[in-house]
DNA sequence: TAATATTAGTTAGTCAGCTAACTATAAGGC
DNA sequence: GCCTTATAGTTAGCTGACTAACTAATATTA
């Protein structure tokens, strides 16, 4: 979902609402928009390898990685949910990407491993991916990709006053 | 979902894949991971009025429009299919926040009007929305605002690599 | 004007996130 | 050593995105 209100929008909110501040709401649309657009960019990436960005993540950790892993750990490092992992692995090893396998030494655990069949995947995948990444941020110099961490940094510290009660 | 490589992964991938740019990936994953933690914090507060992002972008249309709207009109202008715009009016109509009315001259068609009570909420919640929101960007300098925003345009205008057909 | 194509909205089904509740197992404290 | 608490994984059900298929109505065009 994304928004681009007209200049009316800006001017009419600017005179009802005294903390509207047009150029904070611009940015941050901006960002917003942004990254709306290049999520779907790389679903449409991934999908050519009938892959999400999620099921991407824990195959890499796990190619990263050269051994089983257990997954509340990829939900820890993801921070998402157990049940969103729950989720992607029963995805995964319905396609024979990877598979469960009961942890030797707590029986509550599981250890996930990729597959022969995940690893092939995978390494048709990465030439692609990482030629395709650098291109997505090829406009940029290597002094703008610096200032733009910089910036989101910044951004990001301010998150809190969204989420902080009131 | 986000990733955190550490810097034995950034060696190991650049030294198996000629195009892996660790400089771009680094950057990739910070836009990435900011993304998500901005989203997951204006889901939390919007999440404080029963809100989703979606919703509230439904609304602030129809507010700002002064008049009823017509949905296949919403879906164009935020970039997402008629059927999300069904289910979030879905929602919406169940709360009492907006109603569906027939188009009075194309029979195929509705036209969106808030209710009462979704302006009573949406006048709650703007106060709030543009302070937290003025806040969220407080950390950057107007210049560096603007920095931000035209780095995003580049990093934009880089999407189609990853889209594009091979 | 009758047939065809397009548009609008909904529906059904998928996916990836979430919370809350459940089971099984392990760890700690009395 | 038992009781309680905590941890791991799954399940069920919600949301908001998607596609594909459907109905109804309007537009086009042969």
């Amino acid at each position: 979902m994304q928004v681009f209100p007209g200049r009316e929008t800006f001017e009419e909110l600017e005179r009802d609402f005294p903390d509207f501040d047009a150029e904070s709401v611009e940015t941050c649309l901006a960002f917003l928009n942004s990254a709306t657009e290049v999520y779907t960019a790389f679903d449409a990436h991934f999908d050519r390898y009938g892959l999400s960005a999620g099921k991407f993540t824990l195959l890499m950790q796990l190619y990263v990685a050269n051994q089983g892993l257990v997954p509340s750990e990829f939900a820890e490092r993801a921070n998402v949910t157990r049940a969103t992992i729950t989720g992607l692995l029963d995805g995964l090893e319905r396609e024979n990407l990877v598979q469960r396998q009961p942890h030797p030494s707590d029986r509550r655990m599981l250890t996930v491993h990729l597959t022969e069949r995940g690893n092939a995947l995978l390494e048709n995948i990465l030439p692609d991916h990482f030629c395709r990444t650098k291109k997505l941020m090829a406009n940029l110099t290597t002094k703008e990709k610096k200032t733009l961490v910089n910036l989101l940094q910044k951004l990001n510290s301010g998150t809190s006053a969204l989420s902080d009660a009131s």
